[in-house]
DNA sequence: CGAATCGTTGAGGTCGCTCAATCATAGTGG
DNA sequence: CCACTATGATTGAGCGACCTCAACGATTCG
């Protein structure tokens, strides 16, 4: 068996906080991997938050349900991303995950991560670093859901995923494999799946994105980057040095 | 002079994880009270974010501003609220902070804060709690803004701020003052000014709220929360112990 | 092959926006 | 004390972006 490459401490690499015994922290939390059939509810709204998730490999989807039955995506954890550490930091969770395609996580208690972060004060930091990162994209989305037109919301959300994956080392300079459907796209961006069809029709007939039997293709990112007014650099800042 | 009360202590005071050393630390962060004159741009963005402020008194606003001149609110940070602590974390500020009302705030600079963290980790553990929440906060409104109809929309906000507002110690069970424009409410929830105007009206008029003379006033409270379809919880939400 | 899921398209409706006034209040300088 | 200005609240008329309802086609899977 080829020993796991964490996307978590690839991420959290991205400045020099990790020391030998926050690596293997870090190792120990993520030793035994659990498979999750695509489909599956990881943690429900409300529910008492006793576990959190390390991905590590696949998508998640992490949303709210509505009394009327809409849902609001909050975000599309994928590998690296932690699930419902709010969840264990507030007693409850606030919103309810499930598995978007198969997923390969750990399992990590509440009271075992709460313990390292007191431990380890610097992957406290780190940790806390990421939190504020998923933060400001969560501020991004209010952002675009608050005050940007439909087709430029949608762009910026392709634009945002693709960078994202990129960082990951999932995507390429021009493409993705995204398995989100149109639904998805459109409980993330706050709009109908009908009116993300026309949209993705629209950017496919100008030429700067197509988004076809799970691959986003990027033809035109620069033209793409214009209409969406996209400013970058929220998703890779720095920690400050310290 | 009368000894400041932090409204910082008294919210972090909530689960008992401030010892001695952090009262100790967070008095020292807070020792030296700047005033700031409504108006006053704290944090632009984009800016190099090497201070966070404490905010003792007054009212702030967070908001990203968009090149079209729209304005998305993020926040009004209120006393025991910390302004720009992911400007510090992350590198650069990802948007602007403005004093509201006149302002009394400590100001932090970003190593001195980091410094606090990484000697007492159990300060960490409370500052990501309040990080946590501040998320929550944020969650909520992006689930509003992409998924409520307008006047829910607004009733929801409503009953977050006086919550709020009560759980600072700002406001009674029926009322609390609200120094806020139309054209903030709009910017915060992501409609019109004009359009608050006529939802405030129908809100009067089904006897639920009144916002006059920057007093929010709750006639039936229960009625709101029913038009809101409010599920509160994520503002006083313990931590997990530990 | 039937059932389920997802994508696609059309027609019509509505919620919230835009544009354009008017009014109230407070502050400012002459 | 009175223009004069600036900010905020309020109301009306018309419009358009996005939604709703209703099909139908394509693909996958048991």
């Amino acid at each position: 068996m080829i020993p796991y490459e964490s996307a978590l401490v690839r991420k959290l690499s991205t400045f020099n906080l990790l020391g030998p015994g926050e690596l293997a922290i870090l190792a120990k939390l993520e030793s035994r991997p659990h498979r999750v059939a695509a489909g599956t509810e990881l943690v429900q709204e409300h529910q008492a938050g006793h576990h959190a998730y390390i991905v590590q490999q696949g998508w998640a989807c992490a949303y709210k349900l509505l009394e009327d039955g809409k849902r609001q995506v909050v975000d599309f954890p994928i590998a690296g991303d932690i699930l419902g550490l709010r969840s264990v930091l507030l007693r409850t969770s606030d919103h309810s995950f499930a598995a978007l395609t198969n997923l390969v996580v750990a399992k990590v208690s509440g009271h075992q991560l709460i313990d390292s972060l007191m431990r380890l004060p610097k992957l406290s930091a780190a940790i806390l670093w990421a939190a504020s990162r998923d933060e400001a994209m969560v501020v991004e989305h209010l952002v675009s859901v608050g005050r940007r037109g439909a087709l430029q919301r949608l762009a910026h959300f392709l634009l945002e995923l693709g960078e994202r994956l990129q960082l990951a080392g999932l995507g390429s300079e021009d493409s993705f494999a995204c398995p989100l459907s149109q639904y998805h796209l459109a409980d993330a961006i706050g709009l109908t799946a009908i009116h993300v069809n026309r949209l993705l029709r629209e950017l496919r007939d100008q030429k700067l994105v197509t988004f076809r039997a799970g691959v986003v293709r990027f033809h035109d990112r620069e033209g793409l980057r214009r209409l969406a007014v996209w400013h970058g650099g929220y998703l890779d800042a720095k920690l400050l040095p310290c």
